[in-house]
DNA sequence: ATCCATGCAAACCCTTTGCAGTCCA
DNA sequence: TGGACTGCAAAGGGTTTGCATGGAT
């Protein structure tokens, strides 16, 4: 079972190990007007718990005792409050991922899973520009990259 | 009923009119090995006449006399043999359209629900290269551009 | 004559919903 | 206490599949 977190030293986005990034999410879940129980920390914890982008299925069986629709229900109000991002494999498979700071577009490992993100790639720019030389104005994008990721490479 | 369409006077892939689309296309899956048969000339030719993107569902209520399974089938089989591609809505609503030549990402309307292809935009390379970056290898993508078009832009 | 293709219906997967009971604020 | 949350089970939609029949090569 892999609990611990990596630390980091920003100061902007703190991710601590798994039981305080519970408490941050419940907190601000709080602020919102939502309440604190205990299916609830638990959907959250076993979010925090997963190393990878995982199925809403693969919650749901990490979560033997809460129920599937309290997983969904939970899983659904993460994304709606920007908690939790979902991701588009090739196939077409939603997988969820706790969310980072800013970003908005996944490098996919096709070979392990694994999810990096990749920031200030500048795409959006570009893509609103082409898009605007055709006269449309660009509202959002979708943006999925698949392939190897460093790890993963000349297996 | 749009049924005409615009005649290009390239040679690398003339677009003619509907029936010659079909008889196009199933001269295409032939060469593969696939047979001409009446349900799927009519997938097709339902295909062809969309002026819109569309989902298998509508393709299946034009199609009343041809059996759901087949539509999807067919659908299947056009999407396998690039004569169809895949488009995903910001709702993750599938829908499909017929393959343009080159095109690889979509400017989708949200009010009218055209698709236009962006072409020539640099992305690719731009994602190529981002991702190399950081030692990942991509070997595909997935993009969607939502917006407004030409025609719905301040409606 | 083969074997692919079709049609129907049922199965399937994934997600949402209805409802009665439970629990936080 | 009241309204939000939960759990179960059932419904929902969108797509696929099993199987016997029909048709193209």
């Amino acid at each position: 079972m892999v609990v611990t977190t990596p630390k980091h030293s920003g100061h902007e986005h703190p991710r601590p190990r798994s039981a305080a990034v519970v408490d941050d999410i419940i907190a601000q879940l709080c602020d919102l007007g939502y309440r604190d129980t205990e299916p609830r920390r638990l959907v959250i914890s076993a979010v925090a718990a997963q190393s990878r982008p995982f199925t809403a299925e693969e919650l749901c069986s990490a979560l033997p005792c809460v129920g599937r629709a309290t997983v969904y229900r939970g899983l659904r109000l993460l994304v709606e409050t920007d908690q939790v991002c979902r991701i588009l494999l090739e196939d077409h498979e939603l997988r969820y991922q706790l969310s980072q700071p800013g970003h908005h577009h996944h490098l996919l490992c096709g070979v392990c899973g694994a999810s990096a993100d990749l920031e200030g790639c500048g795409a959006e720019d570009l893509l609103r520009e082409a898009a605007a030389a055709a006269g449309f104005r660009m509202k959002g994008h979708l943006l999925e990259v698949y392939g190897e990721c460093v790890e993963c490479v000349e297996d």
